[in-house]
DNA sequence: CTCGATCTTGCATACGTATGCAAAGATTGC
DNA sequence: GCAATCTTTGCATACGTATGCAAGATCGAG
């Protein structure tokens, strides 16, 4: 542990304003609260001040005052999935401009999550945004107690303290099915993504649900762990089965790039002719021409849009009940997979899939 | 503005361990401070009074006491370009194992970053590392003087006042020169990144040294800005040309897959048959077998782990005398660009190219 | 046992800001 | 002009923690 110090010249402080402008530093503290009483005449006294001498407000000592740090906690366990770095983007453009900030949690893949729960607490954050990981039930009853909000970010959670903000996994799951089974395949595999997360296992449910409702019982599974070494071993297994599935649906697009890269370059099959492929979440390279995913959306958008609503609005009334927000995505196809005949809709150039029932 | 209070359960203090412990609150804070002076016995009493109160220290208070928040600034004004992303992950590890956190602004590529600047001086960070975006020579000024260290993550200055860690872009630019010519390639063009950026500036810089040494003054240059869009507006420009250049050198890979894409879905040209395509920085998409981007490295685990070295020496020592870290990087040959008859070696299975002043 | 050196402890204080409250000042209506 | 009411201001204090310093306790050597 480092015992240096650093000279340098310390920050002006509000007192060193105050004087400056020959009032107290109460009006200066007024001065820079949003609402407090101040009058035309002081406020431009303290700002000429404040400018002169180059000050800027200390916001850990408000921090302190306020019990507000206006800062909160994101915790995303690794960012190698592309999905979660357009998501960080849209989240810290939308606490910005409610004048939150985000202190960042990542890079701890196969470390425990303790000592992260451990060290966010310890800055008092004002929120939690918890993507692609998850929450004990001691530590949820931490933050309950503390009233500190927590949005699960596409995840849910049984326990029930926390909100939550996902997409119809299950829904989509069924409607892939529906789809590969309306463009004829009659054999089907599913690289999972964590055991543990739920939109994997809705996912997996619906896929299920949707292959039962046709006919087929039979869904050859391996698991890919959502990265992308474990994705192309998932798909060496399944592409060496002596009845190779003429279909695969991929938990989530990060996975499916790599099963098209190993399905084409390793096994020289050609999408979608003698191989299938559907995913999940529509992220960046999945929409790229050499891959086209056909893929069911999970709109960052809204989604980034509902978890910071949650988050003002539990911080803003001090009401932390759990609030659950589920934004529908859609089918959107491209050249990954073969198509039905029917139920394809086109809408600004894009294709669409349509359940039989929503048409 | 929210006005609401927040109805919980304060924090357990530091005080309250004391009352609980029977010693004073300055016996709990040695406690926890490490290398403080505290007897076994009396350090064993603090913990479990800690424990069994759910005591957490305050890292808000204590900031304000030391001056040390142990927060540092991460800038990246976006996180499209997907090497960011695997920047940001690293970063987090490295600063989080020697106990400092990320606090992240990002999501403002449109818009001006003074306000960034403002946020993250009033949270009184320990240090800031800027990726993606300049420092002005004021705010420069304001962070000297605050003794605050400043690390520029693939750009540099001239302004001197910040350090740096880089790669040698110009001699990146002269090799894939050299490689391309190697190749046989007699026309050339140049999808820049953004005009204001010292590493697409520098890259360009050593790609038409380079093509001078090989006897070729011709560059067409478009302007990609870095972002998928314009790089796919630059490409067709390019590709539209009466004479199509034989090679495309890409600022970055982010946009070298763009380029690609628009090459083959929309030119039905063949790389590296009709056209070859290098890029910089051999980000993800880059190295996956539907790309296969012939490109100069940028490797990301030295370079974070320079800018954490150096800020780890700055905060500790006081000294913020600007360092300056180049890591080199290597012309990794994949299957983009057509190859020369010599200069490449293999190594662990990988293929590289060697200058012939180097091999 | 004594003394000097070293370790441990609690008291008092500071960090930089926001805020409750009482007093003073300003404004409005009769 | 005066009373009522509203606005503004500065004083005193608190937030939760770390630390300088003096006093007390402990340890080791003579």
């Amino acid at each position: 542990m480092d015992g240096g110090i650093i000279t340098k010249k310390p920050s002006v402080t509000s007192s060193q304003v105050a004087e400056h402008a020959g009032v107290s530093q109460s009006a200066v503290s007024r001065t820079f609260t949003p609402g407090a009483s101040i009058s035309p005449k002081t406020r431009a006294k303290v700002l000429a001040a404040a400018k002169e001498l180059g000050y800027r407000p200390n916001a850990i000592a408000r921090s302190l005052i306020t019990s507000r740090s206006r800062i909160i906690a994101v915790v995303m366990a690794y960012l190698e999935n592309l999905f979660y770095p357009d998501v960080l983007e849209e989240l810290g453009r939308r606490l910005a401009a409610e004048n939150y900030h985000v202190l960042l949690f990542t890079g701890f893949m196969d470390r425990d999550s303790d000592p992260v729960f451990d060290q966010l607490m310890q800055y008092r954050v004002d929120g939690i945004i918890l993507a692609s990981t998850s929450l004990s039930s001691q530590l949820s009853e931490e933050c309950t107690v503390a009233g500190i909000p927590v949005v699960l970010f596409n995840r849910t959670t049984e326990k029930a303290a926390a909100s939550s903000v996902t997409t119809r996994n299950r829904e989509g799951g069924r409607l892939l099915a529906e789809f590969l089974i309306a463009g004829g395949h009659k054999s089907f595999g599913y690289i999972s993504g964590l055991e543990n997360s739920s939109t994997n296992r809705d996912r997996l449910i619906g896929f299920r649900e949707g292959l039962k409702a046709g006919g087929f019982s039979k869904i050859e599974v391996r698991t890919g762990n959502y990265n992308r070494a474990d994705a192309e071993a998932a798909a060496r297994e399944l592409l060496s089965l002596p009845k190779r599935p003429q279909a695969i649906f991929v938990a989530n697009d990060h996975m499916a790039v790599a099963v098209m890269d190993v399905a084409r370059y390793e096994f020289g099959l050609t999408i979608p002719k003698d191989l299938s492929i559907v995913g999940y979440d529509d992220v960046g390279p999945a929409r790229w021409p050499s891959y086209g995913i056909t893929s069911v959306t999970q709109p960052i958008m809204p989604m980034a849009e509902a978890t910071v609503d949650i988050l003002m609005d539990q911080i803003a009334s001090g009401e932390i009940e759990p609030q659950h927000r589920v934004i529908p995505g859609e089918l959107i196809v491209r050249t990954s997979a073969r198509l039905p005949k029917t139920g394809i809709v086109e809408r600004d150039g894009v294709k669409f899939y349509k359940s039989a029932a929503t048409r």
